[in-house]
DNA sequence: GCCTTTCTGTTGTAAAAACAACCGACTTTT
DNA sequence: AAAAGTCGGTTGTTTTTACAACAGAAAGGC
């Protein structure tokens, strides 16, 4: 467990503590870690979870299907962030989707219980534990709330537009790369791939856009 | 302000904290009382929120207009329920959305500096605040992902029979009433109002369901 | 290298949604 | 009470999307 400390580190819910911090919260946490193959479910639609999970290494997609096998993509969560936070209370019932390891992955699990209950005296880093997941949860909210102004988009194109302008703001350059190949750029956007495909086309013979593979140029 | 204690006694934020300690902590916590009338504005895009809010009385909505006009409604406010947290944080940037006052409406508006900053030891309750407002956001998430679930539907009737079935398990009844009218309603789903009256029209035609004006009967 | 699988783009067709326009029933305003 | 406005439903047309099927390119396995 102690190697992925500085990876920890890095994360929004240990902002501001330190490597020492860390360790000895780990235990006061109830910290266990878990590592997962390419492919595997990390969590499954109908669990229940009483932890809130730290992604130290690999990259998850949480998805669903539905009983005509159509995927969605509801997100994709990168090493360094959290996940199942909102899931992890007694009333929150149980999980809506699937959480799936799309390369090989390593997680930290903490009990929330222990989050939330602030200890009185062992841990004086834990208020700010409390309040860095009170920020990440906000981001993950205002996250939320970007992708469901995607959806509400009406057209093809215009999911397009807000995603790749998304994400070129995202990573600063109207040249970047985007963390899906077509089909699951189609399932995270909820349209149909050729579809998709070929209004992506059309953008690029109108000039809007460039690309290659998974790499795009907004013009 | 007094006199909207009880209510605020009633919400997810100030749960299991008696009258009295609300009291005493509406001025630890900066509290201020703002009321507004029917379609006024109660945020607006591209504001920077520093409180986290409760709406005491009235219903709002969250909506934004793009640029031809199509209104999207993010989501429904009702009274004794929270808003604005996932933005009244420094890092959090401004307002993507308005927030829409749909009938007269109340609202008492909290730092989130205070609350989430717990005061050593003038409120005891201060840490069930800091848990409550955990377990609100949480809940909050929840919500927006299941919306996500609803627009990441490809086709009307789809998301027409999504919320149809959310709103009834919501309301523990296969009759309920729904907060929307269809105009309101085409813009929660993101979809065309003709369009979707139609569809609910021949969802009725099919026996699936019956309705009259904003009451629904799934059969 | 060769075979298999995956990925992406393309095309034609069928289905669905958006759009626009209109009507009648109700409400609200004056 | 008349007028104006809102609301829900209907219809026909146009546009868009989904679906299905295929082909070439790229990647991966043996």
């Amino acid at each position: 467990m102690k190697q992925f400390i500085p990876i920890l580190k890095q994360t929004k819910l240990f902002s501001g503590i330190g490597n020492d911090e860390i360790s000895s919260m780990l235990s006061c946490l109830g910290a266990s870690f878990r590592a997962y193959k390419k492919g595997e479910f990390v969590l499954r639609q109908g669990e229940r979870l009483s932890e809130i999970m730290v992604l130290v290494k690999g990259n998850l997609h949480i998805q669903s299907d539905d009983y005509w096998g159509n995927r969605s993509i509801l997100g994709e969560i990168c090493a360094g962030e959290m996940f199942g936070e909102a899931y992890a209370t007694p009333e929150s019932g149980a999980l809506m989707n699937d959480v799936v390891a799309v390369t090989d992955s390593a997680v930290v699990a903490f009990d929330v219980k222990r989050i939330i209950t602030t200890c009185s005296s062992a841990c004086r880093f834990h208020t700010i534990v409390v309040q860095n997941l009170f920020f990440a949860i906000s981001e993950k909210n205002r996250k939320l709330v970007q992708k469901l102004g995607i959806l509400s988009k009406r057209s093809t194109r215009e999911k397009l537009i807000s995603y790749l302008s998304e994400q070129a703001k995202k990573q600063n350059s109207p040249s970047f790369s985007i963390p899906f190949n077509r089909q699951q750029l189609a399932d995270f956007l909820s349209v149909d791939r050729s579809a998709m495909s070929n209004e992506l086309c059309k953008m690029r013979d109108e000039g809007m856009i460039r690309f290659e593979k998974n790499r795009f140029v907004l013009l």
